[in-house]
DNA sequence: GCTTTTTTCGAAAACGTTTTCGAAAATTCA
DNA sequence: TGAATTTTCGAAAACGTTTTCGAAAAAAGC
């Protein structure tokens, strides 16, 4: 319907089209006056721009890229999605960008890079979950597009722009606490044995131990897998024996609810007998009974952060390639008690 | 980089450009012979089509747009809105479809009509909230595009494409359920005197009133403006004066959650005292103390059906305007008490 | 005044496809 | 076998811009 093109313009104003166009972009190679003209009428006829013709030439389209969530469940999946969303939305749409959610199925050839090509965006964010992170041509992407991954990598050690928590610094800061409340001996319920986060969350753990002079205990760390499930077994049969343990520190929120749901079978009262902390601060864990004391991710911060690379890499400002830690915060809740 | 284009392939493959174009688009006058030579040929060299040169000419780009939230919160304002987002994008991914999201805040002419014809989306899915509701050219967007409203339309009585909760159903059934309990004076903490989902909230109630013969009090509906704060207020200012309300229906559960922040306040106990019923079954509706009985909004089958409707419109199956209502459910907790 | 420089503009190519239409080749028909 | 039909292909226009490069016009320099 709006078919009012450049070259309608151009024939109002009677002008070449390249002049139309130079008028509309700023070009400096036109007189003041006959700018202020076009400008006019293309207001005057309510002018947009075809963005398509536009690409064509320019290969831009003023969109940023997203992948999220795992290929098959391609939903919000984690309560974390959508305020990375919300965030980075926000910065780039003040940057003057929209954003491109990934969902078609039905590509011939799903390789992040040909879809990337295929769309036309002008860089990507990835957070990725599950299966896909390990998409064998991966690397492709960020050698051609300017890419920045969020919270977890494709395979550890991947020279890539990439914003996550800090993971260490989280966990540390966990353990410490439950240790300045007395605990000596702290359950570890780890996630698993493959993701950067999941083994920088052992690590933070390690070093309160350490730093307070106590002994790392192998047996003392389990692998819930992130699952609140698996969790609950690894609890249950953990604390079914003899043990001293007083204090729980699992690797996420969803696992920490897992070890209390076990607790509970056991008749173990938290926080009276034994303290259990998180990690992620997700929403149910300010409702759960008790409220859950856990380490709050900042992920808008995260998303934020993110974007702005992101926005810096297109406009070419930076050529390094930036790996940031966004620290993470403890959150007090009701799940824990000091011990003598 | 990926500089592959239709003419490589012509030339690699001994045939023209259209030849090549034919094969890839399922033509029916090419030989079976040269089209798998072609599309073995396109695979080897790993081509991918250029969007937006086949854009330029056959106006589609197999995206759809969606609108949400205010101008100002771009935000996921609303916990509403990712349940919507994702289930959109699962159906018109397995249709083909990416999704965009208009987030650029830097248009010149940011009238609905001009950005989705900017970026030649296919199909428009609206999620207006706030005073972006009422932006005054938006009927010119369905006049052009394939479009779809959820939750809420700009005007009463728009003719467009709508789903929404039975936001009418969902209050008779609340109303009911609290007479069923033997409840008779139930104050309704109302939304606002604007939008059609308040007054058919409204609406539901007086409905449940006339069934069981109870006449309707004008005195007993308050506006809570949809706001925690007002609806305490409110609550506030009523149940301290005296009153025989044994019962509030709430139309949202955040406005739930103020009257029970005032019921406490003023020593009322719920149930036990007063039970109260909320509207939209949000996530802390479980965790609130006590869980609260309220109607659950079915939110993935309501962004689904919107979904499909676009998709229906786009492939012209279907010139109709529609409006669907899906039907909410009661879902019963711990905030209400039978009386005798 | 004429030359040189600067300003202002336009012609045309390019971007990578799709699609129409006609022609050539192959096949069928009689 | 020749005509009629069908199958298979390609030339070229079109989609709506941007951008290069050269030319015309205006201004400046002398």
């Amino acid at each position: 319907m709006s078919t009012i093109d450049i070259r309608k313009i151009a024939k109002e104003a009677g002008v070449s089209v390249s002049t139309v166009s130079k008028a509309l972009n700023g070009y400096k190679d036109i007189k003041e006056e006959t700018r202020l003209r076009i400008l006019r009428i293309a207001k005057e006829l309510d002018y947009i721009p075809n963005v398509m013709a536009r690409g064509l030439i320019t290969k831009t389209t003023n969109t940023i890229g997203v992948f999220f969530g795992d290929q098959t469940n391609s939903g919000f999946d984690s309560p974390f999605l959508s305020d990375y969303f919300a965030s980075i939305k926000n910065v780039v749409g003040e940057a003057g960008y929209d954003l491109l959610i990934f969902s078609n199925q039905k590509r011939k050839t799903p390789s992040f890079k040909s879809i990337c090509y295929e769309k036309g965006v002008d860089g990507v964010i990835l957070i990725l979950t599950g299966k896909r992170r390990t998409d064998e041509k991966i690397h492709e992407l960020h050698e051609i597009f300017p890419t920045v991954y969020i919270d977890s990598l494709p395979f550890n050690k991947m020279k890539v722009n990439f914003v996550e928590s800090d993971n260490e610094l989280g966990a540390y800061e966990a353990a410490k606490h439950l240790i300045d409340l007395g605990h000596r001996n702290i359950l570890k319920m780890a996630g698993d044995k493959i993701a950067k986060s999941s083994f920088d969350r052992i690590e933070g753990y390690k070093q309160a131990l350490d730093e307070f002079g106590i002994g790392f205990n192998e047996d003392l760390v389990k692998y819930g897998q992130y699952s609140r499930e698996t969790a609950y077994e690894e609890a249950k049969e953990f604390f079914s024996r003899p043990n001293d343990v007083t204090a729980v520190f699992a690797s996420s929120d969803v696992m920490a609810f897992g070890v209390m749901d076990a607790l509970k079978d056991l008749d173990l009262k938290v926080p009276d007998d034994v303290s259990v902390v998180g990690f992620d601060d997700i929403e149910e864990a300010k409702y759960s009974g008790p409220p859950l004391t856990t380490v709050h991710q900042q992920r808008l911060e995260i998303g934020e952060t993110a974007a702005n690379i992101l926005l810096d890499l297109i406009q070419k400002k930076d050529g390094a390639t930036r790996h940031i830690s966004i620290p993470p915060q403890l959150v007090t809740r009701k799940s824990c008690k000091e011990v003598m």
